[in-house]
DNA sequence: AACTATACCGGTATATCTATTGGTATAGAG
DNA sequence: CTCTATACCAATAGATATACCGGTATAGTT
């Protein structure tokens, strides 16, 4: 095997963690946060929805600095396969 | 354009990752770290080495879970461009 | 010397990320 | 109604992540 395809639970995992942004943006527009954090509005719009499952450690890293919110605490709250 | 190939800055950051990641892995071997974080050892080496330069946000979640260290502090060591 | 453990490296292969484009939909402003 | 802003989506494409393999090197052991 060379590299496995995301389970269900990666992919849920993701879509939790994109939940949590979603929430932290609050009101601000997709295109504001994404701008600041350095990156397409689409990107981060895949992100939130969780069709990137698995994004990059700097690009989540951007976005929380922009957002204002712990990494940990994002780690923390996105590890368990139980959604909401 | 469609993804661009990382920066120099890019890598560096990733280097400079890595041997934070090495440091605090101390004296314990390769192996036991990527096995207890759920990853290959050759995967945790590469990222190390800096030769994966922007890793995955669960990937080095997992591993700052198993080395007990913070990710808001690897973000924030690991971000300037200035390596060491 | 032979054996073991650890780490390094290059090549290969598949899956995923990230960006762009173009289209669709909705809501509010004029 | 038209125009604008925002967000959603599918398709495309290049670059990278992750895993496995075989080989190499070094140090420590027996």
């Amino acid at each position: 095997m060379v590299r496995p395809p995301l389970t269900p639970e990666e992919r849920l995992r993701g879509e939790h963690l994109g939940r949590l942004l979603r929430q932290a943006r609050g009101e601000r527009s997709i295109a504001e946060i994404a701008t600041a954090a350095g990156m397409s509005a689409e990107t981060l719009r895949k992100i939130e929805t969780g069709r990137i499952a698995t994004p990059a450690f700097f690009t989540i890293a951007a976005l929380a600095d922009v957002l204002e919110i712990s990494l940990d605490h994002l780690a923390e709250r996105s590890s368990p396969a139980i959604p909401s």
